[in-house]
RNA sequence: GGAUGGAUAGUCUAGUGGUUAAGAUACCUGUCUCACACACAGGUGAUCGAGAGUUCAAAUCUCUCUCCAUCCA
């Protein structure tokens, strides 16, 4: 009798070599080739984004669970197609190579600066993927797609075209969110929001024609001379006689109205509020609610227009100083407050917003909404409360998606215009263009017939390439039959802060293109937040780096701390106490399967005759515990099955029934008896194997195959049947954890005469079965020498 | 201001009407009992955020309030 596993501890070692088997022979390279009638499962994998170090926690655990996945879906016996991709466009690439490289984009040759951002991407893209291949994520690497690639940019682009043609794209100018750091356009959902501390500047205005003036409370009097009238509340008493009334603004001598709006607040400021354009949203409402006429305040380059007269081509900072200045030395400040006011930055750069007008590319989203709400009512959201997320978002949608803009690396807008006519001339689908370096690909503008062009130059909103990822993984107009079997595509599994985003613009775009919804599920998954519960982010820097704790503890480990440390879609906390948790079972399941390898396998070929007792008890509570694991898996909930495999395994397999039937399988003279429990144990280990595999695939692999020197690995298998055939064995699980415990605690407090100290384990002890146990009186007997 | 989720032993979580509220961890006390000291056995510890209501019965349902987290104004 020996183990047949001779490593004394699970370690992350073991993994590397696991991992190297399962390289060489090519486990999970996906299978293009359907057959007939033949179940597959089609991940729409999250491409992650490798915009520097370090990588986020949760982002390794969200991908743990994603592999997880596509694990129970082989094990429920799918043909999965687990793509993994990296997504490679837009604006973080370009502020990281800018700092990294101490470089300016625009002080740049646009072709050097391009090739500075793929080499930076290429670095960290590399140690990416080594992290996601070491968590054991069974996608295909060997066909890894890029968004930055040729392939990959020509279907951003044709699938715009397609759009354009549908009448679904327009120029529009007008106010929208611009940042001045990345020189762009951005749209809603790229806006975060940070408490910032600003001067609340109190000016007087006087009255046309008069020496009475009164007070205007403002943020932003840089904007003084883009002024177009005053707002008060028709309640407000101050102000009542001054309504329509002329005031004078200070320094620029020009004339506005007072005007009544709701909107104003009394108690905020003098309650008297200057509308400018723009200030902010507020100010971009009322001027096109008041018809009032734009004056444009801000350059793209950050800069004050001429409009500011003896102020202009000052940067904003430069000219709210001196426009405050200009005004205290005039006497018309009364005072200026410091107060704390909630701020829209970029998400990206982190700059404040600011609101001016542009051209743009738009895309139509705000005349489809009740469509969008339709569908949105189709998708089964993992959980269903983050539906709400969606719902939400799509109620606030005022305005169409702005798509272009100014930057370098991305996806180019294949547009040609005509030198002559500007008429946009737009190219045929099917291959990439890069129109600010290319020659046209026709002779004639299609409007006038000149034969001179200019290359459109700005580029996609990255949002524009992740958002077709469904249909660049399906083969969308590269190979029908493969797209016909896998579109739309079982899930799509994501992050709940990117709902506004990827999975809307997913959404939209498929929409827009197919007709129909990308997917049939979409699984949504929590935060990972410090331990004090509070989200991550590098300006908290509470970031916590995956990689050291994945080698110090392994895959296995962190994977099942992922699993079993929060419900589907609820938040987790990431603390080190849980992941030496996590550790310590794989610990005990290790030291389980040394035990049981010491024996020999008993399978249902040489199943004995007839079952002890015991062993039809353990068997009913693995029939509850492989129910409660599918309950699980059904819901993709990983919480339940890695729960309910640690409580069966260790607190009733291990600490009750391996020691009911010890002496059992040390007794060679009962032959009958041994095989039962041989068979039982066995059974239970390998169910147990089976369930926990997809959330721990190493150490199941290499017990499993130590073990049971299957040639047919684990990964291949399927779940374990459930029997139902001694269920009401179960109810008695109790009663023998209490019986136990009474015997372990009557030993621990009697004295032994011989040595001074309470029983030992092994000692007699004189004892009643009571009658409901009374099936299992032999084990029993012999586990705790009762005499 | 609006939305969503949460408030259960020192800490983290489970528990959607019914006998002594479950588990993990921490803590205390024993034990190297032939798979495991990354273990085993035993123990201390919660009037389930506050208040009111429904009910024979509430951590669980309803209402109000307080606090926390996240998102949107």
């Amino acid at each position: 009798m020996s183990t047949k596993i001779t490593e004394k501890v699970w370690s992350s070692e073991i993994e590397k070599r696991i991992l190297d088997d399962w390289e060489k022979d090519n486990v999970f390279v996906n299978n293009d080739n359907f057959k007939e009638n033949e179940n597959y499962y089609i991940i729409d994998t999250p491409p992650p984004y490798p915009s520097g170090k370090p990588w986020h926690i949760g982002a390794a655990a969200h991908y743990s669970q994603i592999d997880m996945i596509a694990r129970v879906a082989r094990s429920n016996g799918f043909n999965v197609v687990f793509p993994i991709g990296i997504d490679r466009n837009g604006i973080p690439v370009e502020i990281y190579t800018e700092k990294k490289y101490k470089i300016r984009m625009r002080n740049m040759d646009r072709k050097e600066f391009l090739k500075l951002c793929e080499h930076t991407l290429d670095e960290t893209e590399k140690e990416f993927i080594e992290i996601l291949k070491s968590l054991g994520i069974s996608a295909n690497f060997k066909d890894t797609y890029h968004t930055d690639s040729t392939e990959y940019r020509t279907l951003t682009q044709s699938t715009f075209i397609e759009m354009w043609k549908k009448g679904l794209i327009y120029l529009g100018d007008r106010p929208s969110n611009y940042c001045i750091d990345c020189g762009t356009t951005i749209a809603d959902s790229e806006i975060t929001y940070l408490d910032k501390e600003t001067k609340l500047v109190y000016i007087k205005f006087f009255l046309k024609d008069s020496t009475e003036f009164i007070i205007i409370a403002t943020t932003r009097p840089e904007l003084l001379f883009a002024c177009q009238a005053i707002i008060v509340n028709p309640e407000d008493k101050r102000y009542r006689d001054k309504q329509g009334k002329n005031l004078k603004i200070p320094i620029f001598d020009r004339e506005v109205k007072i005007i009544n709006h709701k909107s104003v607040d009394p108690n905020f400021g003098s309650g008297a509020v200057m509308v400018c354009s723009y200030g902010d949203l507020n100010d971009v409402q009322l001027f096109r609610e008041l018809h009032l006429e734009e004056i444009k305040s801000i350059n793209p380059n950050g800069k004050t227009t001429k409009h500011a007269k003896q102020f202009s081509n000052l940067s904003l900072k430069e000219a709210r100083n001196k426009i405050i200045e200009e005004l205290q030395d005039q006497g018309l400040i009364e005072k200026i407050e410091i107060f704390s006011h909630r701020t829209p930055i970029c998400e990206r750069s982190k700059t404040p917003i600011e609101i001016i007008s542009l051209e743009d590319y738009y895309l139509k989203q705000v005349d489809f909404k009740s469509e969008l709400f339709e569908y949105s009512e189709k998708i089964k959201f993992y959980p269903e409360m983050h539906r709400q997320i969606l719902l939400n978002w799509l109620n606030s949608i005022s305005i169409d998606w702005p798509i272009s803009r100014r930057r370098y690396y991305g996806t180019e807008i294949p547009i040609w215009y005509c030198k002559k006519c500007k008429y946009p001339n737009i190219p045929e689908p099917g291959r990439y263009y890069r129109p600010w370096e290319e020659e046209p690909p026709f002779d004639k503008c299609q409007n006038c017939n000149n034969d001179e062009f200019e290359g459109e130059e700005r580029i996609f909103d990255t949002w524009m390439d992740s958002s077709i990822s469904p249909l660049y993984i399906t083969k969308f107009n590269k190979n029908d039959n493969f797209y016909k079997k896998t579109y739309p595509t079982t899930i799509r599994p994501q992050g709940k802060d990117i709902i506004r985003t990827w999975l809307y613009y997913t959404m939209l775009r498929c929409l827009y293109i197919t007709e129909q919804l990308p997917w049939k599920n979409a699984w949504i998954m929590g935060y990972g937040v410090d331990d004090k519960g509070e989200k991550m982010s590098k300006s908290k820097g509470n970031v916590i780096d995956p990689l050291p704790i994945i080698k110090k503890y392994g895959a296995d480990t962190f994977r099942l701390w992922s699993a079993s440390e929060a419900n589907l879609g609820y938040d987790f906390r990431c603390s080190e106490q849980k992941i030496i948790n996590s550790q310590k079972f794989l610990s005990k399941l290790w030291n389980i399967g040394r035990f049981i390898s010491n024996f020999e396998l008993i399978d249902e070929a040489n199943k004995p005759q007839k079952l002890n007792s015991t062993d039809k008890w353990i068997l009913a509570e693995l029939d509850n515990l492989s129910k409660k694991c599918n309950e699980g898996y059904n819901e993709l909930n990983f919480f339940i099955p890695s729960n309910s495999i640690r409580e069966f395994t260790w607190n009733i397999f291990a600490a009750h029934y391996i020691e009911l039937i010890k002496p059992r399988v040390y007794n060679e003279s009962k032959d009958e008896e041994r095989k039962s429990a041989l068979y039982t144990i066995h059974k239970c280990f390998k169910s147990i194997l089976l369930l926990l595999e997809p959330i721990c695939p190493f150490i199941t692999y290499e017990l499993w195959t130590k073990i049971y020197l299957d040639k047919k690995i684990i990964n291949q298998k399927m779940f374990p049947k459930i029997n139902n055939d001694f269920q009401e064995m179960a109810l008695l699980t109790q009663r023998i954890i209490q019986f136990n415990s009474e015997i372990w605690n009557r030993k621990k407090e009697t004295i032994s005469n011989i040595t001074n100290k309470p029983l030992s384990l092994k000692d007699p002890i004189k004892i009643t079965i009571p009658n409901e146990l009374e099936l299992f009186s032999s084990d029993l007997i012999a586990m705790h020498n009762i005499i």
